[in-house]
DNA sequence: AAACTCCATCAAATTATCTGATCAAGTTAA
DNA sequence: TTAACTTGATCAGATAATTTGATGGAGTTT
């Protein structure tokens, strides 16, 4: 009851040639055969795709519908056949890439388009864990790479440190320790914390907990977290770049901490040795390179 | 080289099922024709689809890849069955529209994306073409539908007249013609008219000619005649809805002319009596006459 | 009118696919 | 740990699908 892939290539080339005789050449079959992938064709169909009344067969108007659609399905046809050639290039089937969500999500996703841009077979998969919930993930679903903010000493990974990232303390302007001046760690803990959980853990997710007497706040992502700092719900550490805009505008502020408001994080792209990396996995581990630049 | 489908359908089963044999089963085959299918498949793409190393047979990336884009492929091929069902149901396979450019562009496109909303089987075509050129496209593709403001008498075709459009005649305020008060004929024509022309035969398009002494300038289609208008390379007839905004606005204004420089046509929605109507055929005129109107 | 080209059709030949049986290897359950 | 199962491979023979090659009627070209 369903189409089968020779008919259709049968039906195109018939099409394109012009008669089921000049097909049978180009498909270097007899013109019988031809004329028997047609009616086979029509029977899976249920319908006529050619009308044969005039001297020569021409496309009744469903054949015509089914020409093109069937024409894109040889294509597709085609394509499948074409990317495991491409595998075998090379180019590995699939990709996966664990990124810590601490970092600008704009120049990974100017990472990703680029890559996309590149018509490469690869599929990308992109997966936004927190902290230790990075390396997690990257052991335990076999990722091929990873963007992580923690160090860690396996003499089976490579690891290449990028450029630093820098992270603030920072509040709403209307919360009470905005207006604190060199505030000692007792000071902050008498407030409510607003972190981002590594989201494997979070099914807690947004629910208050004590935590060794310390009152946090758990969020999924730095978007979440960001919109609950300006709603003074808390304060909490960000990453720079995620929050300038929000500090010039004084609808965020940074806070007087007597252990510093600024902490640096280094990124670090992660692959295993024991494993070859595909070309898309290369071209990407550039492309990153060169995105968030070399430690200095 | 190229794949089948019945391949690719056996790989989607066993993949489903969990075995070769539960495939089987559920293919109502031998666990022995699953094998064969599936070594058939790695032959075609050339690559081991399955690990077979352990006790139960696993996907090898490639395999997870190609099971992905086959199992598209294999949802296209369901569509293409399942065309010829909905068009044995009474749906077309085609329906072609020819429509006067005169007519306001947005109510067609409203309708047309209401026809593309409902998710029918049927490629409906769209063909903009100008007064006399719209009968011919009509008669000559063998378009189902047309929307044309010539009056025709054919006694094979059903006519039914929609709400009327009003056309303006219109110039930029700093050409000459603007202050024109009460002009005649022969004042008009000491100038430009500028003319949107069956697009079939405006081989010259945007060239000057001259024609039964008339100084007239030929435009592909109404937007580049309203632009021309508004550069006032000369005077011309502006369907009322098309220009309403530059009226308001003052950019263009309309001709004082002794004529009449208001006109009304008619738009007549025809098909033909000798064929029957689809169901597409049927919806489109029904949603044309309620967006257009009937003739009051 | 003669020579072609169009496509259909049919029996016979050729392939492709499936069956059924058997096997080695791994798993499960008592 | 053995006995009973399951998993997938393989092979010869059976069956089904496809192709060939030959023929014919109908329409075209020269």
């Amino acid at each position: 009851m369903t189409v089968d892939l020779e008919g259709l290539r049968v039906l195109s080339t018939v099409v394109r040639e012009g008669s089921f005789a000049r097909a049978a050449l180009a498909l270097n079959k007899t013109q019988s055969a031809v004329s028997y992938q047609v009616h086979k064709l029509e029977q899976q169909l249920g319908t006529a795709v050619f009308d044969r009344s005039a001297y020569r067969a021409e496309l009744t108007p469903v054949g015509e519908r089914i020409l093109v659609e069937g024409q894109r399905l040889l294509d597709q046809a085609q394509y499948v056949s074409s990317l495991v050639e491409q595998f075998s290039e090379g180019w590995e089937p699939r990709l996966e890439l664990v990124v810590d969500g601490m970092l600008p999500s704009a120049r990974l996703l100017a990472v990703l388009k680029e890559m996309a841009d590149l018509n490469i077979p690869t599929h990308i998969q992109l997966r936004v864990e927190f902290l230790g919930g990075v390396s997690q993930r990257f052991e335990q679903a076999g990722a091929e790479l990873m963007l992580t903010l923690v160090p860690l000493s396996d003499t089976r990974l490579s690891v290449q440190a990028l450029a630093d990232l820098e992270t603030v303390l920072v509040v709403a302007p209307e919360h009470p320790l905005a207006l604190a001046k060199g505030a000692e760690l007792a000071v902050l803990q008498q407030h409510v914390e607003l972190t981002v959980h590594d989201s494997s853990y979070s099914k807690a997710h947004g629910g208050t907990q004590t935590f060794g007497g310390e009152r946090v706040f758990y969020l999924s992502d730095f978007r979440a977290k960001k919109e609950a700092l300006m709603m003074a719900l808390g304060y909490g550490w960000m990453p720079l770049d995620q929050v300038e805009d929000e500090l010039q505008a004084g609808t965020l502020v940074e806070l007087d901490y007597l252990g510093g408001s600024r902490h640096r994080y280094t990124p670090m792209l992660v692959r295993r040795l024991d494993q070859p990396v595909g070309r898309a996995g290369q071209l990407l581990s550039e492309k990153l390179q060169q995105q968030f630049g070399l430690n200095s």
